[in-house]
DNA sequence: AATGCAGATATTGTCGACAATTTCTGGATG
DNA sequence: CATCCAGAAATTGTCGACAATATCTGCATT
């Protein structure tokens, strides 16, 4: 039954995640997002384009392509006949995204206040609930996943197309890069929860003012949360 | 004597805006982007990686990463095995990207209240004051110049990463876009200035908050002004 | 006349080779 | 022993050719 719920949020979301790799480069530059999100290969390291097109079996020009997809994520950084490299993960690097974050999240509550239909603000408290049973069964697995759901959610509820595109397809890989590589699977859940119930409530009463800060505020908790976690380093 | 002040300013920026094309490819995409923002080649048309290739003189593999990267800044839109559109220009999608502004912005007057320098704040005064005489001499050609350079130097003044290259190498190019091909070369400076000040003055009180509701203020003026004038098509 | 199918045409995707640039290596020189 | 320079090696940038896919054209069918 809480499988069932998961499956239903992949549906409506796969549209905006659109895992359908089509073409050759597009398979490559999700490998290697995958790979590089989850420590694979590792943050701080050189991407040589010779080896790498031997590990996955295709021309340089794939990888090349899509080498430089993962640059307009902000995932490496490349030098002009130097080469490609894995961004390394930072303090400072991490308060200047959540500082993006909170931000771009912030307003995007606002417009999803605004913008939600009645049927996906129902779809939202539902999902908040599964979330809570879970929580408290104590499947700590499914936390992480929860609450990323939750934020996608309000972000596309925003429909906003750039906002959309900044974050799904931009930010948030390197947010959960920075997630999985400090080893934090589901930071502060309960309290988390509280906040997150506040939020669907701001946007349900459809004022727009009171999301948005509520959600930079919950942001914001995130942030310092993470950020103390990181100096225990 | 405003010349030169002028010229003071590109010198300070340069390094982010950063025209410094090495790579036959980075060539090709500041000329595909110039011609795109400035209207050369019509919004919504096509683009031909062959066509672009022969005009442009270079191989078709320089072509496609210019407009891989063309596609990483939303000025274009691709689809598998089908090929590249310049995007449209359309009322929603000004206010989307005005709305992204005023979020993006407003941070980036928070965290310049912050991390400015003292000696960073007194160039954006002596700007502003330079700014303001050729105002008074009805010197309209470089009011749109003024208007974005006050804009960048807050942007670069956040000292945010992120913040700076998704708003500079980013959004600023389709903001561009829509000024040029919708015929708007300074929009309401006279007003406009005054709102600038009052931001500036913020931001040399190290008051972030006051600052960002300044910005967002600021950007929701221009973007309510801009409809209007886009109404009248 | 409208629709659907099949071949022809054009466009994008992928590849391997060559050119240009950087980086490494080793020896000469102070 | 450190530094600098030149040649070698390796890496990235660019190119033209071929493969795969989509689009167009014209004919047959209803």
């Amino acid at each position: 039954m809480s499988t069932l719920s998961i499956d239903i949020r992949r549906q409506t979301l796969v549209k905006y995640l659109s895992e359908s790799p089509v073409t050759a480069a597009d398979k490559t530059f999700y490998q290697l997002r995958k790979d590089i999100v989850e420590g694979e290969i590792q943050s701080g390291s050189k991407l040589s384009e010779t080896e790498l097109s031997t590990r996955y079996i295709v021309s340089r020009a794939v990888v090349r392509e899509a080498i430089n997809r993962l640059e307009a994520c902000h995932l490496v950084e490349r030098k002009a006949n130097v080469g490609a490299r894995v961004v390394s993960l930072t303090p400072e690097g991490l308060v200047q995204l959540y500082q993006v974050r909170e931000s771009l999240e912030g307003m995007a509550a606002r417009l999803a206040a605004v913008n939600m239909t009645d049927s996906e603000i129902a779809e939202l408290k539902s999902l908040l609930s599964d979330h809570f049973k879970e929580v408290q069964q104590g499947q700590s697995y499914y936390q992480e996943a929860g609450d990323v759901d939750f934020h996608y959610r309000i972000i596309v509820g925003s429909k906003n197309e750039h906002l959309i595109s900044m974050l799904v397809n931009g930010i948030y890989h390197l947010v959960r890069m920075y997630r999985v590589q400090l080893g934090m699977a589901g930071p502060r859940v309960s309290t988390a929860f509280e906040e997150h119930k506040h939020i669907v409530q701001a946007i349900a009463n459809r004022d727009g003012e009171l999301a948005e800060m509520l959600m930079r505020r919950h942001i914001l908790y995130s942030k310092n949360n993470i950020e103390k976690k990181l100096q225990s380093f």
